[in-house]
DNA sequence: GACAAATTGGAATATACGTTCTATTATTGA
DNA sequence: TCAATAATAGAACGTATATTCCAATTTGTC
């Protein structure tokens, strides 16, 4: 095990030696990555702390990466942290190189991934204003105390359907995402009762199939979430509850990014309610 | 005499005090203005010695400036050290006013919704850091130049596959989704030729099938093309091109804004060079 | 299911570090 | 030049910190 000398070193050795370590040793590992600069700076006692381990487990890192103790690596995570701040104007010139190639016709891959993270935290800002804390915590009442969650969306939207029903069978509520494979959608649709609920979501163009069933399962009494875009959503007539995030339809390609930070809003606050008022007709973990 | 309570504070202190000092006390204050970074990172000896003066001084030279001790002041040094680090990612400042708009949320799904705002604004502020342009470049190459596109992902990153198979197909371009139905992800795979791509996204903690996939994948010469968390994933072995976004760990429940972001501007970006460089063996519009 | 090996927790130890104290050396003013 | 005072050097001290070591626990294997 040759020791490292600087950090890319460091690295490309923990990376490398990653797969091999204790589940401890992982942690610490992984924590490190993230963090370098609490490792530059903390002491062991408070690294340790920090990522839930004994002190002694942080030197049997050090050790296992070919250092005679934890100094000794800690020089090159301190190395790293200054190198980065001697270096940190570079940061906007690339911002502006980036900002220039631009504007020479050919839209470059970076500029484009510059544009879109802009408009994306411009969507998150607007998401907060747009969703009423009313809204969402009538929403989470209805799922909360479902039976049956049903999660409906397709096309552009389906991202959003996947993202639930994945989110809600991790806190082991009962949950089904209709995709509708093989015209089944109507057979799935029939087995929505009313102590569930159903959850869409769907944008312009409304997908045909999800404004019915969504229509029909309010007419049968079952409450119905929508996730849409606007006063002007078909959906809404539907909703027990609405969520109308203004989705600027002037973008070819409008991203999924506020949906789905509504939807793990629904999720994380859901999780918490029913960890406040456990049990409610369904199962928990033993 | 007011202890400073920041970097800039006590830049400010030591200016002013300066004229007073004895010989030493000012050789010591030059030596830590013009280089903070040793004072932030060294011991009491190691400063000393570069400055060529004893330890005791450096304590008369945090005491003359109101601290309790060395170690106290060097704590401004530090402070200042990350601060340059982190605020180097230019929307900390988009972060901090959405942060700032309401502080005092619990567990109430409006917190919870503002909280997870903020998580995501940052999400996105790294995202762009640690993708290289010279990375994008070469996906969307490798992506424009393809006779077919496979999208492999499961679980959490299932929505980005899913979203990923429905962009690319609005562009036109021959696209599969792998989503391994009923057990045949295997049969599926064969059918993925070297003069294709694909496309797979998976996050701790790993899905072994898509891991399988793509090592295969990549041993028959198919370009892979990976986004993924960070130096530690599986999947940076078998990928030609691999997008490493730190998904930080801490938080229970992850977001997908950032692999989301990242996956709409590979296919804008994408939509940008067939529009300039169109027809390579796959259709257009009639 | 029992044994061996590896991993982990936690107290004990050694070391490095910041801090304090005092003797010594410069500095100043008469 | 000589006190009187401030400044400094350097050793001594106590604390905080990294490190070591062994027991307890988990994990893997036959």
């Amino acid at each position: 095990m040759d020791r490292a000398t600087n950090y890319e070193q460091l690295k490309e050795t923990i990376s490398r030696s990653y797969p091999d370590m204790s589940k401890q040793l992982q942690r610490i590992a992984r924590f490190a990555l993230e963090k370098p600069h609490d490792l530059a700076l903390g002491t062991v006692a408070a690294i340790a702390e920090a990522t839930e381990v004994q002190p002694s487990a942080m030197i049997r890192f050090a050790n296992s990466l070919g250092f005679g103790g934890f100094s000794e690596m800690q020089q090159l995570f301190r190395g790293h942290l200054v190198e980065r701040v001697e270096r940190s104007t570079s940061y906007r010139e690339r911002i502006e190189a980036i900002r220039k190639k631009q504007s020479n016709g050919a839209a470059a891959p970076a500029g484009v991934l510059h544009e879109l993270v802009g408009d994306a935290s411009a969507e998150l800002a607007h998401l907060e204003e747009n969703v009423s804390p009313a809204s969402l915590k009538a929403a989470v009442k209805l799922i909360a105390g479902a039976a049956r969650i049903h999660v409906l969306a397709q096309r552009r939207a389906f991202p959003v359907a996947s993202y639930l029903a994945y989110a809600f069978n991790q806190l082991e509520l009962r949950t089904h995402l209709l995709d509708g494979g093989g015209g089944m959608l109507r057979e799935s649709l029939r087995s929505v009762a009313r102590e569930d609920v159903l959850l869409v979501a769907s944008f312009r163009h409304y997908s045909p199939e999800v404004i019915a069933a969504a229509a029909e399962a309010h007419a049968r009494g079952v409450p119905v979430i929508a996730i849409t875009d606007g006063p002007l959503s078909p959906l809404k007539a539907s909703a027990r509850v609405c969520f109308e995030l203004a989705d600027d339809s002037s973008k070819p390609f409008r991203s999924l990014v506020a949906p789905l930070t509504l939807a793990q809003a629904l999720v994380v606050s859901t999780g918490h309610q029913l960890a406040e008022q456990p049990a409610r007709g369904k199962k928990k973990k033993p």
